[in-house]
RNA sequence: GCGGGUAUCGUCUAACGGUUAAGACAUCGGUUUGUGGUACCGAGAAUUUGGGUUCGAUUCCCAGUACUCGCCCCA
């Protein structure tokens, strides 16, 4: 924490201070009592963390990260879906309506705060909220339909923190509004299912379910209340108190007891009416067609309360039998009439991209790795050091992509840091290059090196990485 | 929000209640100043915070914090 800083850098500054005083003499003291003062100062108000349940995506782990986006980005576009970017802060009241009263999302785990303004805003919990204001408020109702529309950015939610679970987490999700055919349905769960595989994530399970429209639901919720009441003793207190808010979420509880009532409750897929029913069965048929590790779970419900008929989840298996969620969505066929659009029938998902990486580890996945340089530039003197620069920016502007270290005065360490590098080729300007316009061109793997005019330089380098690739081919 | 576990340099590990808190890896510098590796030498770098017990705490006790596991919930 804090405190620990402060007396990391008390240490060192008083280690310092006491190697200068005797050393020379104790001018300089005054002026390092106050650096570390002012640093100890600027320490305690950051805390030299982030809050709570935010963490650093570091260099890394971005290779993953690179991968997860790369792929998502070329299956949104081959599925036809855009991209489309909106806010993290968005007036609470959408959140409250789309996600609605009496989830744990909107009750407990949302980031709320009044504004300077007096505006009474949220930290998004999910991307669907945004996309659908987003979709009313630029009249995309008027595009050819479906709009299909790719996002992914962070969410938050005040939990409390766990491995794969922060309180700040990126989702990517995709939304297809203005369709009700179920082919939708399946092509989303084909495209969910696309993203995972190609990225090597194996032992995918698809969870489906339906949960029918607001009419079936509410003649089906009505039963169940009615059966959890007869069996009301033999709940979880959590459950007992869900039966008055949000009696659906019973069928999700986890503990023993609840498990045993909920499997002789009535199911949704029972009760659901004609239309809600066939598009089930369409559903399930296309799914069968596509040959997706699909199950139906009666008991899948999901936490949001504007889903309609389809819902799915998805989650993947370790060799333990552990699972892990990665992400879900469904149908909301009334959210955007809800949040004051016209009639919009529509399904989505998102899925945890924290959670793809963590899975994306723990197969070994593909990492998407930025190209290295080839190319190493030392410098040697002052003079040298002006040169490097214009240097530098010639070789870029030629695609050659070049590592440095400037900052360093000896050749020799120079040298080193292209070598721990793995440069094919190291360039050296010295005084003598820089007054000559000439610079070394020296081959790492031989080498050998020689000196070449500026003009000749691009050349000589391209003429060196072009026999190196082919070597390297022949070798593989 | 509730319960359990853990906490030493950047990382991994050591230290009968008494050490100058040790080592390895990594980092930086050097081995006569314009050439990489190895080797050798050197430097910086830690007891999570606050209390208590004790002559003395990294070590024992209590609390806070963080991480972690399980619940809740979810992605």
């Amino acid at each position: 924490m804090a405190k620990v800083k402060d007396k990391i850098i008390k240490k060192s500054v008083a280690k310092k201070m006491d190697k200068k005083t005797t050393a020379k003499k104790a001018v300089k003291a005054p002026t390092a009592k106050k650096v570390l003062k002012e640093k100890m100062q600027v320490q305690e108000e950051i805390l030299m963390q982030p809050p709570r349940g935010m963490r650093d995506l570091l260099p890394g782990d971005q290779p993953y990260w690179n991968q997860l986006r790369r792929v998502l980005a070329r299956v949104a576009i081959d599925y036809g879906f855009q991209r489309i970017d909106t806010p993290a802060v968005e007036y609470a009241n959408l959140f409250v309506r789309s996600i609605g009263k009496g989830t744990d999302i909107v009750d407990k785990e949302m980031y709320m705060f009044t504004t300077k303004g007096g505006d009474k805003v949220a930290l998004r919990p999910e991307l669907t909220a945004g996309l659908g204001r987003a979709y009313i408020q630029h009249g995309m109702n008027v595009l050819s339909k479906p709009v299909k529309l790719f996002s992914t950015g962070p969410v938050y939610r005040y939990d409390r923190p766990q491995e794969g679970r922060y309180r700040e987490h990126f989702q990517a999700n995709f939304d297809a509004f203005g369709e009700q055919d179920p082919i939708l349905d399946a092509q989303l769960i084909q495209l969910a299912h696309r993203v995972v595989t190609s990225l090597g994530i194996k032992n995918i399970q698809f969870q489906v379910n339906s949960i029918g429209c607001p009419k079936c639901r509410k003649e089906y919720q009505e039963l169940l209340v009615a059966y959890f009441e007869s069996k009301k003793q033999k709940l979880c207190l959590n459950c007992k108190k869900r039966l008055e808010i949000n009696p659906l979420r019973i069928l999700d509880c986890k503990e023993d007891k609840c498990i045993q009532v909920a499997t002789t409750a009535p199911q949704s897929i029972d009760r659901l009416c004609t239309e809600c029913r066939v598009h089930f069965k369409s559903l399930l048929e296309y799914l069968d067609e596509l040959d997706l590790p699909y199950v139906i779970n009666p008991r899948l419900v999901r936490g949001l309360s504007y889903y309609t008929k389809t819902v799915f989840e998805i989650w993947s298996g370790d060799e333990e039998g552990k699972k892990h969620s990665l992400g879900g969505g469904g149908r909301y066929d009334h959210l955007i009439e809800e949040l004051g659009g016209e009639h919009t029938p529509a399904i989505g998902f998102g899925i945890g991209m924290d959670r793809i990486v963590q899975e994306m580890k723990r197969v070994h996945a593909k990492m998407y790795i930025e190209p290295k340089p080839r190319v190493f530039l030392a410098q040697l003197g002052d003079l040298a050091k002006k040169k490097s620069l214009n240097v530098f920016a010639e070789l870029q502007k030629n695609g050659i992509l070049t590592a440095e270290s400037f900052g360093r005065g000896s050749l020799k360490s120079q040298l080193r840091v292209a070598d721990r590098l793995g440069v094919e080729i190291t360039l050296i300007i010295g005084q003598k290059e820089a007054l000559d316009e000439t610079v070394i061109v020296k081959d790492m793997v031989s080498g050998t090196q020689e000196t070449v005019n500026h003009e000749r330089l691009i050349i000589a380098v391209r003429k060196i990485l072009k026999n190196n690739v082919v070597v390297s081919h022949e070798g593989e």
